[in-house]
Order: C-alpha cells, then structure tokens, then sequence
DNA sequence: ATCTCATTTAATCGATTGATTAATATTTTT
DNA sequence: AAAAATATTAATCAATCGATTAAATGAGAT
C-alpha cells in the first residue's frame, strides 16, 4: 500500500469523520502505523497535510453539487437530487462542516479566497425564477437557500447532542436523517 | 475595577464572541491586561476558566428558554418568544455553539452529563399535542424542534460564510437575520 | 556487486504552553 | 503603624509539539 496515500485518508478520517480536528502528527502517525517524521516528509507540515486533506474534501463536495446544478432536470428534480447528494455527502465527512464553522468563519480565511461560486449563483437565479413562475412560494432567494442547507446540515453536524436528548441510537437517527430528506424538499415547496 | 471578573468576560468574549476558541492563557491575559499567572491564580487553570466561562453561558441560555417554556401562554405566543430569545442569546456569543459542535459533539463528553432536559420534553410535549389539535400540521414533533434550531442556528454560526458568498455588509446580514424570526415562524406553522 | 535514489526511521532543536513557586506589591485588619 | 491577608508579578519547570537534520534501510539501474 502507498503510504503517502495511506496517511491522508488516515488524516482525513481523523480530522473529518471522528472529529478530532486538532490531532497531532503523532496521533495521526499512530493511526497510519507511520513514523511521525514520515508526515513532514510528504507533507512538509502538519498544516500543509490539513490544509491538503479539507482542499480535497471540499473539491469533492463541489463537484457533486456542480454535476447536479448543472443538470439539465427540471428545477423540482434539480432540488431532489441536491438534498439527497449533499446530505449523503456530508454524512461522510460531517466535521469537515464543523470545521469550515469554527475555524474558517473565525479567522480572516474567508475574506481572501472563497470567490463568489457561480453554481451558487446559477442556483439562486434559478429559485428566483420558480417563485416568479409560481412553483415556489415567494419570498427571498436567500432564505430560501439558507432554509434548504440549515435544514440539511445542522441536524448532521448537531448528530451526537440530539441523539443524546432525544435518546436516541445511531441506527435510529439515520433513519431519521433519511426520512428529513424528504421532509426538507416538503417544507420548501410546500 | 475587579479583575477576577474582567479575565473572566475577556475570556468569554475571545472564545464565543470572536471565536478563538483555542486562545492561550497569554492571549487571555493580554487582552485583558494582566499577567499570565492572575489567570492560575483565580482560576486554577486554562481549562477550569474555560469551563467556568462556558457553563456560565449555558446556564444563561438555559434560563433564558426555560423562562419561555415555563411561561403559561398559547403555545403560538411561546414558539414566537422562543425565536426571539433563542435568536438573540445565540447572537451574543455565536461560537459557543460552535464550540458545542465541535468540542462537545466529537468528544465523549455528551455521553455522561447532559441528562434529558424536562424543558425539552415539556416542549415536545406541546408540540404533539399541538399537532393532536390541529394547530399544528402533524409530523414528528423531533422533526419540528430539529427544524426549529436548524432554522435559527446555522444561519447565526455560519454568518461569515453566507456573508461573503453573497457579498453582504454586517447591517444587511443582520436585517436578514432580523427578518429570520417571523419567516422561521411561519415556516413551521405554515 | 555497487551505486544511486527514494523511502523510512532516529535523534535533536527551538519554541510554546500550562502550571508551580517564589518574590513583590497592595489592601485590610487590628 | 504594624501585621496579616490578599493580589499581582517574575522566575522557573516540565511537557509537548512541529520541524529539521542526520542516519539507516530498501529497491532498482548499471
């Protein structure tokens, strides 16, 4: 097996399905059965290695919102496909969204990089149109967006407090997160 | 002025109003103008502080809903309040739900404390019995009070991300926000 | 077989951090 | 005013972490 390779989906694991966030090299070493010196050897640093790893993940993110964005479907089926393709991605890597909330909203990062995505934009127009033609219920573009990804992410990235208050197991909350794709597309055509 | 007190609102504000949630005892103490080791002096350690300043916001926020809940009007009333005390708590010190999503959330740290809340089942509880009478339109009432947060919160911790993606000012987000209360209203009572 | 290059490990450095202890200053009590 | 208690600062320790450098290992080419 290729380490190099080997360490950044360990890293991966790590930083974005478990959530340890701050782990060290050599926690990350440990995981990959790697010597520590062997992440400054492919990566140079630890941040560099993050930095890499969450690059990744969002690249993967985006693309599969740009396919269905991009898709020739009517709006509806356009919407459809985006809860079920955003919720079954982030249910991958949920803290990579608790990540983008803590440190990136946090820090400066954001006001450099992030150039308006045009996917976002090709989006709104297009909410924008259906409340004109009526499918949609009109009010604002961007609440409309806001809603549709609250609705989607919060419950994913809350998983582990609600399951606790609502004492639920993990088995059950998945089917309960599966049932809320439906009901999320519900709520905003109603 | 007390400086037990001040370290202790510095501290407040640069782990949940600004988001450092990782700020060092140095960068407590600078900010608030004393020496490193006032800080172990009154507060034992790091961590202690941290966990001082973060219960007292939880307690806060809890007090603030429970008085909502505890409260003996209509039901539609009490959701109306509720949206307007949650909104304003969370808007206070934003990244203390964050650091709930990333720290508690990923930690085993759920798994022993946080014993049911009866406010939450309180609520629930009226929730069902709403949705019985017909006022409200019948699902899972877990389903209502996860919209419900969803709906409020992610806008709030993912402020600086919404902003830049769609290129608005501070007064302008927080108009949005503003707006936010009566469309989550309505939302869920449709 | 050995030379070369990439890979992997071991040893080490410097910086930072949290915390403790000792020293100094300030306030309160008597 | 002297003594005692409290508050504040300075000095120091031990631990950890990231990164660099040097050494060792292994594989393929000649």
């Amino acid at each position: 097996m290729n380490k190099e390779e080997h360490i950044k989906t360990t890293a991966k694991d790590i930083f974005f399905l478990k959530g340890n966030l701050h782990a060290t090299t050599q926690e990350i070493a440990d995981e990959a059965g790697v010597n520590r010196s062997l992440i400054n050897y492919y990566f140079r640093s630890r941040d560099q290695l993050f930095e890499l790893v969450y690059n990744e993940a969002v690249e993967t993110m985006r693309n599969q919102l740009d396919n269905v964005i991009y898709s020739k479907v009517p709006f509806m089926d356009k919407l459809e496909s985006l809860i079920e393709v955003y919720m079954n991605e982030i249910l991958k890597y949920p803290y990579k969204e608790s990540f983008l909330i803590t440190e990136i909203c946090s820090k400066n990062i954001l006001l450099k990089e992030k150039k308006k995505s045009h996917a976002l934009i090709t989006f709104v127009d297009e909410v924008k149109s259906e409340m004109e033609k009526g499918t949609l219920k009109k009010s604002d573009p961007i609440h409309f967006v806001m809603n549709l990804f609250s609705l989607m992410a919060y419950p994913i990235i809350m998983a582990p407090l609600y399951r606790k208050l609502f004492d639920l197991n993990k088995q059950t909350y998945a089917d309960l997160l599966k049932e809320r794709k439906a009901l999320v597309f519900r709520i905003l055509c109603d």
